[in-house]
DNA sequence: ACACTCGGGACTACCCGTTAAT
DNA sequence: ATTAACGGGTAGTCCCGAGTGT
């Protein structure tokens, strides 16, 4: 349900009234207990759709597509209600019951394949060690996502991530890479 | 009151109801409505006191002291619950009704002055801006933290911020400096 | 809920607890809160359902059926535990934040078809005035009412009205008609 | 306690928190609970002193002294919260547990004394029965007093009143000491 | 004698996620 | 798939007293 995804995302797991939820979607409690057995299904349910309508953006492995897919999710955290549900359920996993450390893990997965090619195509400085800095994305990003979303409502988030990247790219690439890679300022998509 | 600390930094704010508080505590509701007006109240309270019994490390300012002082907020969050509430009730804000983007900004505040510091002393790069920075930081421990949380309980924090200064280093520091720089691998303190 | 409308009556609105109600209904409080939103909603269904069952006295309009009608008032007050229950909350409006002013107005304007109907007749005197006595016949009713209910808990409201009636009559009706009207000491039925 | 008769006058007695009281009053409440030792307690001092502050009209006894009476205790009805009190509290009684019949039968008492002068100055007419009379006063001042309050927050009270006598004077008056009797329109004081 | 801080519990109206009946 | 209900939970308020000074 759609509308359960927009309430999780806004009030948190335990924070979000079933009866909101139901009201907001306009069925009633016995319709949604017949699809979901409990609250927890329901955001579960939730979690799984939020990351299946992304269009992650093409384009051959590499750190410019790692740099891509990351400003694509900003931009797509700023509507997308179903990604925002899934960001802010992930967040809080513990309280929720949730106990799945899935969704970080799959997404330093997703970045780890293109930092993996980063490296074969020589991308990479030598020092750099692809898993750590994989989840060292993630962390980033799910922090200046909590932060943006607190000051502005993420209205700054892509320029947030943005200005991530430009920290950070001296620092894994290599000079003539470093040189090639696009960060709009303002995250807009390439 | 401590043990408010306790359960929220373990269920969150909504989560966390005031008769666990209570019963946990061993007063009585009426107790508790003496000294705080309310839940909301009370989790200020909480904010307050989070951050009061920090015994940052002293030591002159610049980098090092920095990095020095986000490895010890990292050992903190292990066992000191006041300040795991702090965070948590940060990183919730909304939920609380507390619109207080206070904590973050009076962090980026702290790291700042270090950062200019460093920036006076020539240890940083000339292309880093200390302000972002100073944000970058914030939103990587904040992330980090979120993430050690849930997989290891934050055992493995202190590693982690460790692994994130030392891939942020070479982006930001001149070479003289980064040889200096202490940046112990297990994060224990120097 | 007729449980409700005793507690009410016993016990005015902000007296009334909740608890009391349901108990004494034998239902649970989710069941209550089903069918009503809130207290104030539950009152206010007690207020609409009190008119409800009452068997006002037939007959053809005028003076002799305005006393009928007080009469089977007064004497419906004794046992008609709804009845009771808005009357009560009628006096109470204001504490209950209910302002309805609808239920004195709803009778003084029975009453004053009665007496309009009288005034055709030529029942009335000319010098009376139907609105003012209308007003003057709710006000009466009720006081007497709450000095019956305290002091004999309403056991001689019939006598009480009758007594009223027969010292404003001489005030209001023409001396033929005077005669004709049947004011029963102990206020029974004719 | 001066704030105590505000309150309990506005929010009736169960509905009148004491922290309110005190917290109006600007006291705390130990020091209420040392003077009074219950809030049955305090409101029995309410309704003592909500007679005591009243002047009323002096002048020999007999109906026109009633009349006046009625009107002036009508017009302290409008700012005295003293008096404003006392009634609220004597139409509650039973809710408060503070059974006593006491007010009404007091004012009843008052009212009769009048009659009786009346009757041996040979105004009343043969068939009025004094006690029932004072009663049938007592009971439409109540009535016409929670009208209008509840209507015209007692702004019209003393319209009432007056067409409440000059309704019944010509029921119990003789005539040449009803065409004597003045009874202002708007209630105002002789 | 008088006042206040601090606390105790039971109670308040109301909402929770969930489940039977049908 | 709906209506009705359950029962424990929510935050918060109630009236009141015990202990501590002034």
């Amino acid at each position: 349900l759609h509308a359960a995804a927009e309430v999780f995302g806004e009030c948190g797991y335990s924070g979000a009234g079933i009866n909101r939820i139901l009201q907001r979607a306009g069925v009633t409690a016995g319709a949604m207990y017949f699809h979901f057995s409990s609250k927890e299904d329901l955001a579960r349910a939730v979690i799984c759709d939020s990351a299946a309508d992304l269009n992650l953006p093409e384009g051959g492995p590499g750190l410019q597509h790692l740099i891509d897919v990351t400003l694509y999710l900003a931009r797509e955290l700023q509507h997308n209600s179903f990604f925002q549900a899934g960001v802010q359920l992930a967040i809080e996993q513990g309280e929720s019951g949730l106990r799945e450390y899935g969704s970080y893990e799959w997404w330093a997965e997703r970045y780890l394949e293109d930092l993996r090619a980063a490296r074969s195509q020589g991308e990479l400085l030598p020092e750099v060690q692809e898993e750590e800095l994989a989840q060292i994305v993630v962390g980033g990003f799910t922090g200046l996502q909590v932060m943006s979303k607190i000051s502005t409502d993420r209205a700054d988030l892509p320029q947030r991530i943005a200005a991530f990247w430009r920290c950070l790219v001296p620092a894994v690439a290599v000079p003539e890479t470093r040189a090639a890679l696009v960060i709009p300022r303002d995250g807009a998509p390439r």
